[in-house]
RNA sequence: UCCUCAGUAGCUCAAUGGUAGAGCAUUCGGCUGUUAACCGAAGGGUUGUAGGUUCGAGUCCUACCUGAGGAGCCA
């Protein structure tokens, strides 16, 4: 629209008349002078209108304009101290679009139940506007890496035959005569698509009917997930580390303002820079039994084992070589350990746990046809991945970044459902 | 699926087995620099559902429903 600007500009226009168009966020009043919290959908700010600027009328409707009605006011940009952005409206002029119904959300505390049941109003108020920009950013910053460092964006289906990881519960749902699955991962397309690109990355839902009911949980989740032809395990550490330093640079450089808004302490993301400690498994597992933590190798780690590990490091740390019973049947066999598979979770700090997966796969034919089989899989469905080992396998490997579980912990928030517009959740379905 | 906790006004919560209350929100009034403003007044209730115990149940018992937290599983 001709004439007006966005918040997020608004330094560049101090000292002009501007229009803004968005919603009130709030207001307060003293008889002659009214404040008015205002947001356009990139920032938010403050509006100051005296009853001299802007007549009786127009002063006694806005003093009265319930929360969330839909205005443009016009004004003088100014910096001021006592703003809590720095810059204020000086109110000259206000026209309401519309006049909102009593808004249900207030500014004092509420439930989670109420507010996932307003999920739709919720996202407007600022620290979920703040969580969400950030996860945009994450994104945006995620494919730039890849598609600057020779990467090829190859997305895979959502309708699938078959699982790709055997175990977990599948969304099942009709497919003309026959059933058909919601992809958990696009992991076997990739290798696919590796082996004729080279290296590639699938974004895009991932769906899991897991009765899983925490707070690191999503029944519908994002995932990135890059594949590289000819990439050992040690390959894939090195880019993990570096993906995930990007993407933290450039949120430190972008989005300080909506860190501001989250409280996020700054200091513990500047620290995420390379090298990131690398483990194994079996060290962790001594780390474990000197912290004094039962725990019996061969198990995988669960919840509270990943949050004392990750709280021992003060950046993301790279746990490798898993023992094969805890990793789906395409993860490469350690050549010098066959207990072990060539794989590595990466453990965000202050006790976030697992947000990459991934490692080397399985390249030879007969481990991999074996490795079907012993895991019960349904033959047929899985021919075309064993092709794969037919036609020039080579070592490769990849890995599986979870977009909402980056996005908890580089926000610092508590409950991974905040990191996405509409979560699904156990008994969650709307809004 | 299992364990724990909760359900009372639009929201967040109080209420020894004995008259159902507060803050916020709403409406009205006051206030020229508020930062989740403040001050005064008003309206607002089938205490999740169904049974039971009791002279008397929001409170105790049973079942169910709904939600939250955690476990397992995973990103």
């Amino acid at each position: 629209m001709t004439g007006c600007i966005y918040i997020e500009d608004i330094a560049q226009h101090e000292g002009q008349q501007v229009t803004l168009q968005g919603w009130v966020t709030g207001r307060r009043s003293s008889g002659k002078i009214l404040f008015l919290q205002f947001r356009d959908g990139t920032g938010f700010i403050q509006c100051v209108g005296g009853r001299n600027d802007i007549g009786d009328e127009l002063f006694d409707r806005v003093d009265h304009l319930p929360i969330e009605s839909a205005v443009r006011v016009t004004g003088e940009v100014r910096a001021d101290a006592r703003a809590p952005s720095g810059f204020e409206l000086g109110l000259a002029g206000l026209e309401v679009v519309h006049e909102a119904e009593e808004y249900p959300i207030g500014r004092k505390e509420h439930g989670d139940s109420f507010l996932l049941d307003h999920r739709h109003l919720w996202i407007r108020q600022s620290q979920q506007f703040a969580v969400l920009r950030i996860r945009a950013t994450i994104i945006s910053a995620v494919r730039e890496y890849l598609d600057g460092h020779g990467y090829l964006n190859i997305d895979t289906p959502i309708l699938t035959p078959a699982a790709c990881e055997g175990t977990t519960t599948l969304f099942e749902t009709e497919y003309f005569d026959e059933k058909a699955y919601l992809t958990q991962s696009g992991q076997l397309y990739n290798e696919a698509t590796a082996m004729a690109f080279g290296r590639v990355y699938c974004f895009g839902p991932a769906l899991r009917a897991e009765k899983s009911k925490t707070r690191r949980h999503l029944i519908e989740f994002w995932q990135v997930e890059p594949e590289i032809a000819y990439a050992t395990l040690e390959d894939i550490l090195d880019i993990q580390e570096e993906l995930v330093c990007f993407v933290v640079e450039r949120l430190l450089r972008e989005r300080k303002p909506e860190f501001a808004i989250l409280k996020r302490d700054l200091a513990l993301l500047e620290r995420v820079k390379a090298p990131f400690p690398r483990v194994t498994y079996t060290e962790m597992v001594d780390l474990l039994h000197e912290k004094g933590v039962e725990f019996t190798w061969g198990d995988d780690f669960g919840a509270p084992d990943e949050a004392v590990i990750s709280e021992s490091f003060d950046r993301p740390v790279m746990v490798t070589r898993y023992p094969r019973g805890v990793k789906p049947f395409y993860m490469a066999i350690d050549p010098e350990d066959e207990r072990l598979t060539l794989s590595v979770d990466m453990l965000a700090p202050e006790g976030y746990g697992e947000i990459v997966g991934g490692g080397e796969r399985l390249a030879d034919l007969a481990t991999l046809e074996a490795a079907v089989d012993a895991g019960a899989l349904p033959r047929a469905d899985y021919e075309w991945y064993i092709d794969l080992r037919r036609y020039g396998s080579v070592p490769h490997g990849g890995f599986g970044m979870g977009i909402e579980r980056l996005t908890t912990w580089v926000c610092g928030i508590h409950h991974i459902r905040e990191t996405i517009a509409f979560p699904r959740m156990l008994n969650r379905l709307r809004p």
